[in-house]
DNA sequence: CGGCCGAACTTAACGTCGTTAAGTTGCCAA
DNA sequence: TTGGCAACTTAACGACGTTAAGTTCGGCCG
């Protein structure tokens, strides 16, 4: 036998080099640049193949930015282990940013394109483990906890809001106004590394340096 | 005669109905999601009509972009006056996520999506009064000047960056994920205000509060 | 006054896109 | 052997941005 499992295997196998095609060119040329049909003609299939495989266009993005989501949350496990809340948050800021630096077009896809809500639900969870906001909201609870923080800033989900919101900020300009030379760019990661420094000198009660 | 004037009065009145319908239907369903047919359809055109009076689609984006921008720059021109550079980044802050709040749609035109170069070269300017960046820019310096800011924050460049990043990140999450129930939401000025004041609170040698 | 020119606008079409209905092929089970 | 089903193709649809080739019409010059 072992048909049925060849079968099935070969199914897989041609669904995986649609996505790995269809990311590549979504990272190399953007989404709206990719055409279904070029996805198509580089593994070699007709467009209608691929719909065999994905509901459509979309589909193929949300299933590639749930890897990705997976893939950043991993990330932020490495982290889960440090002690100090703080370091911790310091540590999770340097790993989002780092993400963001090494896969911009990802990045774009993740959190800065509107995605019908349905294909929100799919890619999100609230275990900890396997997201990263759900991560970050529980570092900055544990931050506050230690009681290290000025009182204005106890609400562990504003805390993140915040957190999240400086650094998305500075990727997001970067990638969107990258090339634009009436902006004095600095290096991302000294400007993040000042952004995270001065957010939390603000936010803690005693100042660390 | 007068018919001349009377010619060229008709012609720049139908350009600004173009104007006028592709602003509403951009801001109503987004750039992508408005055809230039539906504008044609609207002021009763032919789609071709609107190409006698720009290039392309894009070409209507940036005219109606150009027009934000000096909005924009305008909002900021109100406050110029106001003396302490602290304050004046504080109420530059301000102005800014007011108009991010009231008007994102554009927002999310004028600095959430990529735009070719040429059609940026266009909108910006290097003149403070007319450019919002080089007005934040020089409260930056002006806010050094005073010698309040910590020494690691003395980079005028970078510290509007950090300034823009911060309340430009809350801004496009907003507008991206405003939907997302795995958000925790605060109120969106609150929370502006909150990372303006750490942010300041972080950067500032001596404490405000 | 008559012819003409150019501006404003339309008709009809092109090529491309995402997507789908209707086949075709080839392997496996009965 | 045959029937069925999964994988894949052919051909097409409708919508899009855009353009070539008219058409219409008011104003100017002979």
């Amino acid at each position: 036998m072992g048909s049925l499992e060849r079968r099935s295997r070969e199914r897989t196998d041609t669904r995986q080099r649609i996505l790995d095609a269809a990311r590549e060119m979504f990272v190399r040329h953007g989404y709206d640049a990719t055409t279904m049909r070029a996805i198509a003609e580089r593994i070699e299939y007709t467009p209608t193949a691929i719909y065999h495989h994905f509901k459509n266009k979309e589909a193929l993005l949300a299933e590639l930015c749930a890897a990705d989501f997976r893939a950043l949350a991993a990330a932020f496990q490495k982290i889960g282990r440090i002690e100090d809340p703080i370091e911790r948050l310091r540590r999770s800021g340097r790993a989002y940013v780092q993400f963001g630096l090494d896969h911009p077009m990802q990045y774009q896809l993740m959190f800065m394109t509107q995605r019908p809500k349905e294909v929100d639900d799919q890619i999100h969870s609230d275990n900890p483990s396997e997201s990263a906001y759900a991560f970050l909201q529980q570092t900055c609870a544990d931050a506050i906890a230690t009681g290290k923080v000025r009182e204005d800033y106890r609400d562990a989900n504003e805390l993140a809001l915040m957190a999240w919101s400086a650094l998305h900020g500075m990727l997001s300009l970067r990638i969107v106004m990258g090339e634009k030379d009436w902006i004095a760019w600095r290096d991302a990661k000294t400007t993040a590394t000042r952004i995270c420094d001065a957010l939390l000198e603000g936010v803690l009660k005693t100042r660390e340096t």
